[in-house]
DNA sequence: ATGGTTTTTACTGCGTC
DNA sequence: GACGCGGTAAAAACCAT
């Protein structure tokens, strides 16, 4: 994966050139990056230079490396030698049977070795955890490196001593979520460790205190607009008179103590009926995990809120 | 634990296709 | 009649204290 070299701005990618799925914009963090395998089309805008102009000792370093790059996610930090179970030997050619036994002797010695104590047993235990629910949700891998980061870290202040593991996995995955901006709910994280909805939040309570912790502000609501439109294909027009509402809505007066969510629905059907692009109540409710009554409520106060001027055009002007 | 706020659940009525 | 929409009351969930 190399970063695309900028041709056309931001809105020049549409589609993932790896697995064709949607590339979303985020223009905070100033890049876009695929919803399905979070491939990152570029960060321009943060340093607009592609990796192989930059000659530098630390660059050239860098790209003359051998191996897999070094890797958070793995308890060896991806640096050991793998012996594969292909049964091939370098050539691509078939090793004999002697050979072949010999071969996966030694990889299971090597599994063996690699996790002896049971430290790094329990850590690579819980590495694989946080890999797991971040594939189940789909996460870019800067996020599970950074959840993996986090975790060690953790491991480090002893704050996961003699704490649930998935628990501990599941916490450092919401908090490297939110600190990368990654839109996705405690809930939503719960559910792929396989953990109660409680007990994600009170173990994301327990590494906020033992973690140095940086203010992180919650999602914004456009990035729930964000989230909620690329659940199903809308009309990208809606997107942007959503954001367009949302932007121009005197927010401190309706949003707070309510659900972003909620808000976000709302912004989103309002968007789509001043499109002429209809969708229910009962989908828009559906793809923002909230229910009808809180779209209506929030719609309510919406419109309360400011006047929307609908200018409508006819034929002759 | 408690009290205030918000969301959900469940239900009803209205208009339209 | 099925569907979308709007509303309400009460239960449940949530949050700060």
């Amino acid at each position: 994966m190399y970063p695309i070299r900028r041709e056309g701005g931001l809105a020049g990618f549409k589609e993932c050139p790896i697995c064709r799925g949607r590339i979303i914009e985020d223009m905070e963090k100033g890049e876009a990056l695929c919803q399905r395998c979070g491939y990152v089309a570029f960060d321009q805008v943060i340093d607009s230079t592609p990796e192989w102009r930059s000659m530098d000792y630390e660059e050239r370093t860098k790209r003359m490396r051998v191996g897999m790059p070094n890797t958070l996610r793995l308890a060896d930090r991806g640096l050991s030698t793998e012996i594969s179970s292909e049964g091939r030997d370098s050539h691509g050619r078939y090793l004999d049977l002697e050979s072949r036994q010999s071969a996966q002797r030694m990889k299971k010695w090597q599994q063996r070795l690699r996790t002896s104590t049971s430290r790094e047993r329990s850590l690579s235990n819980a590495l694989s955890r946080i890999s797991e629910a971040a594939d189940v949700l789909s996460l870019p891998s800067a996020v599970l490196e950074e959840a993996s980061h986090i975790f060690r870290k953790s491991v480090k202040h002893n704050i996961s001593k003699s704490k649930s593991v998935s628990g501990m996995a599941a916490a450092s995955l919401y908090l490297a979520c939110r600190k990368s901006g990654v839109n996705r709910s405690l809930k939503e994280i719960a559910q792929a460790a396989g953990i109660k909805n409680r007990d994600a939040a009170r173990f994301y309570r327990i590494l906020l205190n033992g973690v140095e912790s940086p203010y992180i502000p919650p999602p914004t609501v456009q990035k729930y607009i964000s989230k909620l439109i690329n659940k199903e294909k809308i009309n990208p027009r809606v997107e942007r008179v959503a954001l367009e509402l949302a932007d121009r809505t005197n927010e401190s007066s309706i949003s707070s103590g309510k659900t972003p969510a909620g808000l976000a629905a709302a912004y989103v059907y309002i968007a789509a009926v001043l499109s002429s692009e209809h969708i229910p109540q009962r989908e828009i409710a559906e793809y923002g995990e909230v229910t009808e009554v809180t779209v209506r409520n929030r719609c309510r106060e919406i419109l309360g809120n400011f006047v929307i001027r609908v200018r409508l055009r006819t034929s002759n002007g």
